[in-house]
RNA sequence: CGGGACGUGGCGCAGUUUGGUAGCGCGCCUGCUUUGGGAGCAGGAUGUCGCAGGUUCGAAUCCUGUCGUCCCGACCA
């Protein structure tokens, strides 16, 4: 006979999991280096181990929660349309090159060498691989349209990685891909995702926000992020009671500048006046009706200065759209240029200097802005007269309590994680790669792309961050590493650890997730770890309950604690899970 | 990439200023007692003090270099 005791899996499907023979190693103290909430709970609880900057271990409860997200992500993408697949995580370095990205990328790109010689890069996403995948074989408009995906580890080599999971090098993605005929077919598939997509974050669990993004480096043009609201997050969001969020950085922005009754340009004294603050005092008028500048460079070296209104900042990837590699001028840089700091006005620019505005100032005909000239600036300067402006546009970041643009209400401002994010990339990858089909009209069309993505080791720090309390992690039931456990309060056999078995058998039995707690430990160590892993459930065999035929079933979440009847256990964990 | 801090048993730390051969708490092992919120007593094991040079009779401690980690910034999405 064999001794199953202590060598055998715990982790069998529908068998009772044992704590006495896991591998959960728990800490009582926070990790030295561990930076946010997540990073101490997950090690604490067992369940990460770091390795070295943003590289990190799943150990047994860990994966399982990892397996649960990636669970819910296949029943979701394979309902929507998604075909799994799996791609190479070592890439070569001409798709990258036909791409454009090779360059484009910078140093989180990873480049490897073979043996050979021959260059390749750790995938830190799949566009190219994918692309270069189906050119040679999807071929006709009747092909159309495929949404091909997997889940795997990608590698980005941050500069400074940090928050663990969050922002680590190597992390576990879900990347999809679809191709279609025309923009309508990705419309669909891009409706299709988005469903999928609410529907995964609602199965986690999260609390969460769709907002509108900006596409960044990824290209293409629609794209929104679906952002686990979370003070810890590192990115900014506003949102509405109606419904509408968007990433700060993306959310359009309609300031109301005031007009300053001036009737002709007058160059005024300010001495000591650098800031709009100041100018507003010096002027006695709102800062809403003084304008601020903004010096910038593009990637030539064209140097711009961009005018907002002085109540706002500007946004730096909306300042990109117009200054193509937007940087912003050093103190050195700027009196190189000869330009003024706390004083720039769009009349008198060093030559060659260009000039954007915001949209809102379009409508004020004169402005008060800087004289170029330290102590003095100029009141009611004339637009389309004493200047020009080069370019309008959005160039505003959004500010709390400004107006909805859908419903008008003020905004609110949050943090938020991004947990995934769909975009639609239409044909910049195809149409740089020749991957092309042909149309019903007999014409070579490069494919209508969309992507879409999930952070799905992120997620799981995500859910850490939004839900847990002093006393460890609190697992919503979608994704905790097992619904239920047993915990006996006797550390030697007896009949309370044999009344818990069999409790734990029946709650397995009838389908739940179920651990034992069945180390040789006291119960103050068994209620400190159990509440640091986080079960939903905790149900608690001792003595005194068990001569009354009860046992006290404890919800993780609210801390509350009810004496229920052994033969009611199982409703009573069921309620809790909500299942 | 710039600025700052830190690397000492498995974990968290003291010791470094003023050089003299390493200590505390937790954990671990053994025994007895204990058992409803991180037990008590007794005994025990575990360190080339990140690494490499140098100074010195002698270096965890001083110097140089290097690697790693964290923080702030810049960068990136």
């Amino acid at each position: 006979m064999l001794e199953k005791e202590s060598h055998m899996t715990t982790f069998a499907k529908h068998a009772v999991l044992r704590m006495s023979a896991l591998y959960a190693p728990t800490l009582k103290e926070d990790p030295s280096d561990a930076d946010i909430v997540s990073a101490k709970l997950l090690t604490r609880a067992g369940m990460i181990r770091k390795e070295a900057a943003g590289l990190y271990s799943f150990l047994p409860l860990g994966m399982r929660v990892l397996r649960k997200i990636e669970d819910i992500v296949r029943e979701e993408m394979d309902s929507h349309g998604g075909q799994e697949i799996l791609m190479p995580f070592v890439q070569p370095a001409e798709l990258w090159h036909e791409s454009g990205r090779w360059d484009d990328y910078g140093p989180e790109l990873l480049r490897v060498v073979d043996r050979h010689g021959n260059d390749f890069v750790l995938g830190p996403t799949h566009e190219e691989i994918i692309t270069d995948l189906v050119k040679n074989e999807l071929r006709s408009y009747k092909d159309l349209p495929k949404n091909l995906y997997q889940i795997q580890v990608k590698f980005r080599d941050e500069r400074r990685p940090r928050f663990a999971l969050l922002r680590g090098r190597e992390f576990v993605m879900k990347d999809a891909y679809s191709f279609d005929a025309d923009e309508a077919g990705l419309d669909k598939n891009y409706a299709l995702m988005r469903d999928a997509y609410t529907n995964m974050c609602e199965r986690m669990g999260l609390n969460f926000r769709i907002v509108q993004a900006d596409s960044g480096q990824i290209g293409g043009n629609e794209s929104e992020e679906f952002m686990a609201l979370a003070d810890t997050g590192e990115a900014e969001l506003v949102h509405c009671t109606c419904g509408y969020a968007a990433d700060v950085e993306a959310a359009a922005c309609t300031p109301h500048p005031v007009a300053y009754p001036a009737e002709s340009c007058e160059k005024i004294s300010t001495p000591g006046v650098h800031t709009i603050a100041e100018l507003a005092a010096h002027l006695g008028c709102e800062e809403a009706a003084c304008m601020k500048a903004f010096s910038c460079k593009d990637s030539e070296g064209q140097i711009w200065v961009l005018f907002v209104p002085g109540d706002y900042e500007v946004n730096d990837v909306k300042a990109e759209r117009v200054v193509s590699g937007f940087t912003p001028l050093t103190d050195e840089e700027m009196k190189d240029a000869g330009l003024v700091k706390g004083s720039m006005g769009p009349v008198g620019l060093p030559e060659g200097v260009k000039i954007a505005a915001d949209e809102s100032l379009r409508d004020i005909e004169r402005w008060v802005v800087g004289a170029n000239e330290d102590g003095y600036h100029l009141v009611g300067a004339k637009l389309g007269e004493d200047f020009h402006v080069d370019a309008w546009a959005d160039l505003c970041m959004v500010r709390e309590g400004d107006a909805c643009p859908v419903c008008g209400k003020p905004l609110e401002l949050a943090r938020g994680i991004e947990v995934s994010q769909i975009f639609k990339l239409g044909d910049k990858y195809s149409r740089a790669m020749g991957a092309t089909f042909m149309d019903e009209d007999g014409t070579e069309k490069p494919f209508i792309m969309g992507c879409y993505g999930v952070g799905v080791s992120r997620t799981m720090a995500a859910a850490v961050e939004q839900s847990h309390d002093e006393y460890g992690i609190i697992w919503p039931a979608g994704i905790a590493p097992a619904h239920v456990c047993v915990i006996p309060l006797s550390a030697k056999p007896d009949e309370v650890t044999e009344a818990a078995e069999k409790i734990a058998e029946e709650l397995a039995a009838a389908g739940f997730e179920t651990v034992i707690d069945d180390r040789n430990e006291r119960a103050g160590v068994k209620f400190a770890d159990n509440d640091l892993i986080g079960w939903p459930v905790q149900v608690v065999a001792g003595k005194r309950g068990l001569a009354e035929g009860t046992v006290e079933v404890k919800n993780r979440a609210t801390g509350e604690k009810v004496s229920v009847p052994l033969a009611e256990v199982e409703a009573a964990v069921k309620e809790i899970l909500g299942f």
